[in-house]
DNA sequence: AACAAAACCATAGTTTTTTTAAGGTTTTTC
DNA sequence: GAAAAACCTTAAAAAAACTATGGTTTTGTT
């Protein structure tokens, strides 16, 4: 009898807790599961590089958000799991985030390119055995609120590059026009251009940036 | 007790008898679901003009190729989404169609939005019963081989203009590199610069179209 | 209401990118 | 092994993007 090794890596040890007592009791073509946690970054990090050299896991859960203990910097879910990927490339990989935030679900599924992606809110006892399920036989796996952010680019004709892309999101934190010259690479005059070429893009024109960011948001660019 | 509403349109009589078959049989949320078929993109269109006025579907199948009986060009799907979004923009819209073909995909997920996309090989009366109920409630639902053509769209950062995209599908249907002028709007030295661009994107430097395509194929341009 | 700050706009010169033509060489096809 | 197609190089022209400057309008604050 096979066994399925998974590892779940999330920094609120409950949930944690939580993930483990719905995976191990999902029943799958006749395997045992067995959850492995880890609840930080650095523990996260470790166990994944123990398991180069002896099991890999099958799969391994993702917290995006890490914080770790005794820092208040966020080490994100995103880095590890790149690790993750040049390590043991033979791990599927499901994300899990709190927001259906879709610069962050696009920004990983372009740097990760994940095996599954769930946003928290849609993960249930039923949703965890689909994704499990999905992920080791046909993935990827996408919740329903990561199909919904998905569709909209799949939508959109709209391309933007790197530059518009940063432009859109400094403006949706609160960034300031005039200061947005330190955060791209380019002059007042350029961004100027480019909001007003977004704003077109957009069906926008004519309107305060506010029209433009809900715009991109609807789009799935934000 | 309320009524979901079906339409299914395939040109195989067959086929459809055994959709309508299996999805009557769906339970769902104490509903009977009732399926009308149509069998040719004239049928098709006229059912929908009629539910215009009258009961709305609350789903519509759309197979993707359609034959007229006595013609043998064929009217697409798409054409059909379009119009049924136009007229019934309340209806949910799934496509249904035999390859797996990104390009398709690609330029319906752009066109139409339907709510669902299936290929015809991932369906099955387990299938069906997910995406009728999912694109009730939480649209939308992809099969699992369209959310395979998805993924790789979504973890490229490759970005393709109109000319591109033409370019690269052109080829893809055996069009000779001497013939692209009259299917893009460029000079022939153009066609050539990009496709030498193209070529550097997909990281196929000095090798031949066929390599292109392939990668081209592979990140799901094609 | 009045002032300052930020946002927005128009112009024109500069730089960069893309397109194009014209010529040639290499590769493929029959 | 000849013809066709594909591919490459160069240089000029056109288009697009960038930038600096100086202005007007909008927004926010007191």
């Amino acid at each position: 009898m096979k066994t399925l090794r998974i590892l779940a890596i999330d920094d609120h040890e409950m949930t944690m807790l939580g993930y483990k007592f719905i995976l191990e009791r999902i029943s799958f073509d006749n395997q045992t599961i067995i959850v492995d946690t880890a609840n930080s970054f650095k523990s996260g990090k470790e166990k994944i590089e123990d398991s180069v050299n002896s099991f890999k896991y099958d799969i391994i859960f993702l917290d995006v958000q890490l914080y770790p203990p005794n820092e208040n910097q966020p080490h994100n879910g995103e880095d590890l799991g790149k690790l993750a990927r040049q390590l043991v490339p033979e791990s599927k990989i499901i994300f899990m985030s709190s927001f259906s935030d879709n610069h962050r679900i696009n920004s990983i599924l372009k740097s990760v390119d994940p095996d599954g992606y769930m946003v928290k809110t849609d993960i249930d006892p039923k949703s965890l055995e689909d994704a499990v399920k999905t992920v080791i036989t046909q993935p990827p796996y996408y919740s329903s609120k990561a199909l919904g952010a998905i569709r909209k680019r799949m939508s959109t004709t709209i391309s933007l590059d790197d530059n518009d892309k940063r432009i859109l999101y400094h403006l949706s934190i609160g960034t300031k026009t005039k200061d947005l010259e330190h955060h791209v690479e380019l002059s007042a005059s350029s961004i100027e251009n480019r909001k007003r070429h977004l704003k077109s893009l957009f069906g926008t024109e004519k309107e305060n940036d506010l029209a433009l960011i809900l715009a991109a948001k609807n789009r799935g660019f934000i």
